[in-house]
DNA sequence: CTTCCGCATAGAAGCTACCT
DNA sequence: AGGTAGCTTCTATGCGGAAG
């Protein structure tokens, strides 16, 4: 997806929040119950997600952040800055720019998340330098950007779900699945996402929020004094171990009241 | 044909015991 | 104390079979 296909889903989800809450407002909506409004704010709430998903992703694409628009790393088939590209169907990875910057990603969320230590680190400097690969130019192979050792469930959860996601996805519209398999590091890239999937299983089946849920899967790492990649190589007892405490957590503190 | 997953394995890292 | 060999553990990766 190019950045003009970005903002323009980007648009839509503001119309789309933007539409709910106003009809919510005036009442044009019959709240006929609980579900009805769960399933309403729900709503709201993905599309509230995915908009800052894309907005960070934009600002990524145009390096916004370093406010150095000569650092912009995508240019338009013919060449010219992404920032002048409107109409332009494609944009591609300026080699030579790229090369300057180790990484990309984004550093907000996992500057903040690592409750193991006090690491301070950003994305960034997790990734690997091996970005430039994502083109065909540079050979058969390549790698998909993740965080390569994470050290707490919420930083692997964030970074997949805010960075690997959307390169992926982007990787696949770009060059094709078959591609894709190509990836050295395809089947890291699969168990990660196993383990997010069964990370939001949990939420949903009982009902509760995604941090709770992460929090589960983290408590049994520490207890086990293991590491996040642990959880993913071993996830079938792993994910059998977190229902089973939880359910146990669960009754001791109904018994409890 | 594509995707997923279990299994085996290589390599890195950490730990311990022993030697100088 | 410092160096090193040997062992264990952890993680990433590739292969191949199963399922869709």
């Amino acid at each position: 997806m190019n950045i003009n296909q970005t903002i323009d889903v980007f648009e839509e989800r503001i119309d789309f929040c933007s539409e709910i809450l106003r009809k919510l407002k005036e009442n044009e909506i019959p709240i006929d119950g609980e579900n009805r409004l769960k399933d309403t704010l729900n709503s709201i709430q993905q599309q509230n997600s995915s908009i800052l998903i894309e907005l960070n992703l934009m600002k990524r694409k145009l390096k916004i952040d370093d406010l150095e628009l000569d650092s912009n790393v995508f240019y338009s088939i013919n060449n010219d800055p992404i920032l002048n590209t409107k109409g332009k169907d494609f944009v591609c990875l300026d080699e030579v720019k790229l090369s300057r910057y180790e990484t990309l990603g984004h550093t907000d969320v996992l500057n903040t998340i690592d409750t193991d230590s006090n690491r301070i680190e950003t994305r960034d400097k997790l990734v690997k330098k091996q970005k430039v690969n994502c083109t065909k130019a540079f050979g058969d192979t390549f790698e998909i950007p993740m965080i390569e050792n994470p050290k707490t469930v919420h930083e692997l959860y964030y970074d997949f779900q805010n960075c690997v996601k959307e390169t992926v996805r982007e990787l696949k519209e770009k060059y094709g699945k078959s591609y894709f398999r190509k990836a050295t590091n395809i089947r890291s890239y699969q168990r990660r996402r196993a383990l997010v999937s069964e990370i939001q299983k949990l939420s949903e089946e009982y009902d509760i929020d995604i941090e709770e849920a992460l929090q589960c899967f983290e408590e049994l790492r520490k207890e086990n004094y293991k590491t996040v990649p642990w959880l993913y190589s071993n996830l079938l007892t792993v994910v059998h171990d977190v229902r089973e405490s939880y359910v146990l957590e669960k009754n001791c503190n109904w018994n409890d009241i």
